[in-house]
DNA sequence: ATGCCTTTCCCAGAAAGA
């Protein structure tokens, strides 16, 4: 099974991008993160039309997860279950969506940026991941592939930032972050592929980051066990953010063995 | 060259991104 992610930074204004995108690379599944759109403003007859059928998890300006598949798309569920216990703040926003596509248990998340760490923010992206990890645990079902997989707005270790000492102190590479980001036990396939450094899946637009090299990677695809065994390939395409109009993320792409 | 921010709301500029 080929599955992808991609941040498209809105649906609306990258459609034909990621249309041409499906094209060449046709994966099984593609996870959509930041689609901007409403659930009645998404592309739906188009991506049915290549072939895929597709779920939407959407308010409108911002957040707006999507998952599309060629393989079925079974038991789709947006949002965390319910919990007495949870704060329900933290289902406020279109940020989680789920679906059984070839057997495999498919989430896909747009995790809170977190802004600073002085921020309220910061404070509800570790609350969020810690909530995601506690809804995993609720709906897991044993012996069950699980993949979670979008902008997880963490970098994992310090090979994922172009350089660690820029950002020290600064979101996303707190060890705050990458505990709660290893808590949800999941193994993070790319790095079953390669052990280097400066391999980047978001730069930012400003003062020509991607020409300078200057990103992190920040995209993730994290698998249960077995299935992160079943890694064959894992390509970050840089190419799709090249040229005019990009996403400031790039899509990422693996290939699973049967 | 791969090129110096983009998108949303909607017409002005704020908010958000990471």
């Amino acid at each position: 099974m080929r599955l992808a992610t991609w941040n498209v930074n809105s649906l609306k204004a990258r459609l034909p991008r990621v249309e041409d995108w499906i094209g060449r690379y046709e994966p099984d599944v593609l996870c959509v993160q930041e689609t901007k759109l409403a659930d009645d403003a998404f592309p739906l007859l188009t991506f049915q039309a290549m072939g895929y059928e597709a779920a939407h998890h959407g308010e409108g300006r911002w957040n707006g997860v999507a998952i599309l598949s060629r393989v079925g798309l079974g038991d789709v569920r947006a949002g965390f279950i319910h919990d007495d216990d949870a704060d329900p703040d933290l289902d406020r926003d279109a940020r989680l969506l789920a679906a059984t596509c070839a057997g495999v248990r498919v989430n896909t998340v747009y995790v809170p940026n977190g802004r600073s760490v002085d921020d309220d923010q910061y404070a509800y992206k570790l609350a969020w991941l810690a909530r995601l990890r506690s809804h995993l645990e609720t709906v897991s079902e044993p012996d069950h592939d699980v993949v979670v997989c979008g902008d997880i707005n963490v970098a994992p270790d310090d090979r994922d930032v172009y350089d660690p000492e820029a950002f020290a102190g600064e979101t996303h590479v707190t060890d705050a972050e990458r505990q709660a980001l290893a808590d949800l036990g999941l193994s993070d396939v790319f790095r079953h592929i390669y052990d280097g450094d400066g391999m980047f899946s978001w730069w930012d637009y400003r003062a020509g980051n991607f020409h300078k090299g200057k990103g992190m990677r920040i995209d993730l695809v994290l698998a249960s066990r077995s299935l992160a065994a079943r890694t064959a390939s894992v390509l970050i395409d840089r190419n799709a953010r090249k040229g005019s109009k990009p996403s400031d993320h790039a899509p990422v792409v693996v290939d699973f063995r049967d």
